[in-house]
DNA sequence: TTGTAATTACGAAATTCTTCGTATATATTT
DNA sequence: AAATATATACGAAGAATTTCGTAATTACAA
C-alpha cells in the first residue's frame, strides 16, 4: 500500500512515539504545521480503512497504532522511487544516497559485509 | 521542485530518449500506458510553466526538453524520503536499498566496485 | 442536574493532480 | 482551392487528497 504524503507524516509519528490518541497526535503534529483537530481525526479514520492503522477504541478516546512496520513501508517505496526516479539504476540510487562523499569507512566496510553476505545467496 | 508522479513519467522519457516533440512522448507514454494526445500536451506545458521543462518553438511542432538533469531530481527525492520516510536516517535508507533482496549479481559487483574507489580516498 | 468540554462520525468544501473535449491555427494532400 | 490531417491553447470535467464544519455522544465540573 502506497501511504500518501499526509500519511506518512502520521505514520512518522507513530512509529517514533508509539501508539497515540488523536488528540495526542494532532498536538505532535501542531508542532510541524498547523492542522485542525478534525483534519487529524479523519485522515486517522480514512488511514484504518485503508489498513494503515489499527484502533483500539476500549476507552473513549480511541488509541491509534500503524499497522505496518517502518521497513515495509520504507521498502516497498524505494522500490518505487528506484523504478520511477532511478530507471531501475540500484547502484545509482545508492551512490546518491550515500552524498558520494561522507560516509564513514565504518559504514564502507559494513556496506561491504553486507554485499558479500547477498552474494553468497 | 518536487514533481509529481505523471510528470516524473514524462522526465523519465525525456532523459532517456533526449527532448521531443509532444507527439513522439505521447507516443512513448502510450507504450506504457493509454494517455490521449492532449493529455501529454497540457502536461508537457503546465511543466514548462513550472520550469521542469524548457521548450523550441521555432517549429511548429514544438520540441521539449528536461530543464533540470536527473541527479538534481533524485538527489532533491531522495532528500524528501530521508527525512519523510526514513526519518533522517541515511544509512538505514541505504541498508533498505541494498537489503531489498532483489539486487542481482551485476548490481552487487558494481557496488563493490563503487565502495572500492570510495575507500581509496 | 445542568452546563461545559472533549470525542467520534460524517458530509462536504477546498485543493491539487490528471484527463480530455473543443476551438483555432497551420500545414499537407488531393 | 478545398478537404484533410496535425498542432497548440485553453477551459473545464473527473479523480484523488486534504481540510474542516456541524451534529451527536459521552465525560466532567459547577
Amino acid at each position: 500500500m502506497k501511504p500518501t504524503e499526509s500519511e506518512l507524516e502520521i505514520l512518522q509519528l507513530l512509529w517514533e512515539h508509539g501508539p497515540m490518541t488523536v488528540r495526542a497526535l494532532n498536538d505532535q503534529l501542531n508542532k510541524q504545521r498547523r492542522v485542525g483537530y478534525t483534519t487529524s481525526l479523519k485522515m486517522m479514520q480514512i488511514m484504518t480503512e485503508k489498513g494503515l492503522l489499527t484502533r483500539n477504541t476500549e476507552l473513549r478516546s480511541h488509541v491509534y497504532a500503524p499497522a505496518l512496520q517502518p521497513d515495509d513501508v520504507q521498502s516497498n517505496i524505494l522500490d518505487h522511487i528506484l523504478k520511477t526516479v532511478f530507471m531501475g539504476d540500484r547502484s545509482k540510487l545508492v551512490l546518491q544516497a550515500l552524498g558520494n562523499q561522507n560516509a564513514t569507512p565504518d559504514e564502507l566496510s559494513e556496506l561491504k559485509a553486507l554485499i558479500q553476505k547477498m552474494e553468497e545467496k
